[in-house]
DNA sequence: CGACATGTTGAACCTCATCAACCGACGTGG
DNA sequence: CCACGTCGGTTGATGAGGTTCAACATGTCG
């Protein structure tokens, strides 16, 4: 599964990274950027591929930079839960641990830039500015999964779908489309299967399909094809998916 | 609402205190300790109270010495979910941002360990291994909190119950009791009321009552009380939380 | 072209939320 | 002392929202 390639310009890598302002790297100094640089290796990953299995021992971590990767945990079952979906500029993996509790999988093609596990902990010794910045992201990230267990607690189907589209509206909008012009305001692509919704919404295929046409019969959104989505009016979205207030704009 | 008293011995008070071995502290060495003694102060807050608001500037964090703290979001219809329950030893509250998205209260009676936020995070700044520990327990509580949302998306009622007797066993038992002695084999204490089981479960008070009477006609677990539980075997209800492979040790 | 993956739609069933009544414990005030 | 309201918990009846199963549509690739 794993497919590879790897890059090999060590020496100036980082100046024309896609995520060079975004992602931790961007705290780093010029002696830290170089180090780092010397242990990135960019790894590529064909959509559906496991880039870390979850009895792995975590060989690698590294920044997303361009593609979605989506954490998953299952049940003995064959139950599963989408835990996060990581877009270019975040961070897959964890340091100071040996292996952790998810699989990490390419919901697309992925392209990532990774580092050794064991060096990379060895920098963030030696960095507090990198540590400080994992800090503050992992931070985030808690913060993120707790907004989406408010999701999966109290909100209906159509909310769910509803936020859904929201939340990749933003992150394919600022951040994982990086740079792809959006041909109409409120167009975005989404980058995931019905399936994978689902399994990150806590919700079958079936409910997301119907809600889907739902929020289309309502005028709420409008499909070009199966993963191209117009929303016309933000705000009448925000609405179906149950936001307090307007926390649109950041 | 915020009921506070203070204990005022700055010179030792970390000598005799119940979690020093156990909290974020047991890492500061012995010129960190003391000027975090410096900086702590001892609050309590009477159950149902209000610790912090989602609208409050945070002035303080810290650590829980006993009884449980919930951390809960609010949806602007009033549905609410606990997105984590604190007990002895963990940390509350957010370091480098002013303000966060929950609300923090306490289910109990509850004692904490206080630090002005700034200068907590002074001190983050100047003592990396306190920063490196947060970091580590920070990801552990992301870990936790993925770890709910699988329950919350995935688990049946009864598994969600199931779940949570067995997360406040493991946690009642080691942790939040800290030295109760356990007057039989797998027998703890529900600090909790239904109504919270429910927030945290992503269900309503109704269905928890169903399933622990279920858990009961089931001879899975007793009661003694509406608030003691009894275990006889561990191992079943592991199976009735839809478990994959005996986690029970770690 | 047929085979397969992905998505949509329909119909039946079921779990769980909802509404309501009830119970015991507790505290207050008459 | 008892009547009263309140609060936390349990239990019952009912129905809606979502899951499940199945068929169908569409698109893609050999």
């Amino acid at each position: 599964m794993h497919a590879l390639t790897k890059l090999d310009n060590p020496g100036r890598k980082c100046d024309q990274c896609l995520v060079r302002h975004r992602a931790l790297c961007r705290v780093a100094g010029t002696d830290a950027l170089a180090e780092l640089n010397r242990i990135a290796r960019t790894r590529t990953f064909s959509a559906g591929s496991t880039i870390i299995a979850s009895e792995d021992s975590m060989p690698f971590v590294g920044n997303v930079l361009s593609g979605v990767v989506k954490l998953t945990k299952v049940m003995a079952d064959g139950r599963q839960q989408i835990v996060g979906l990581l877009f270019a500029s975040d961070f897959v993996g964890r340091a100071f641990e040996d292996h952790w509790s998810y699989s990490a999988e390419a919901a697309t093609d992925v392209e990532m830039c990774t580092f050794d596990r064991t060096a990379f902990e060895r920098m963030l010794g030696k960095h507090p500015e990198l540590e400080h910045q994992l800090l503050v992201s992992t931070l985030d990230e808690l913060d993120a999964a707790r907004d989406w267990m408010l999701l999966l607690g109290c909100k209906s189907a159509e909310e769910k779908v509803a936020s859904f589209l929201m939340f990749v509206a933003r992150r394919a909008a600022n951040g994982g489309g990086c740079g792809e012009a959006l041909p109409e305001a409120g167009a975005f692509e989404m980058p995931v299967s019905r399936t994978d919704m689902a399994a990150y919404l806590g919700t079958t295929v079936e409910t997301v399909s119907r809600q889907i046409t739902r929020l289309k019969t309502a005028n709420i959104i409008r499909l070009t094809d199966m993963h191209h989505f117009i929303v016309p009016d933000i705000h009448r979205l925000a609405v179906a998916a149950g936001v307090d207030e307007v926390t649109l704009e950041d």
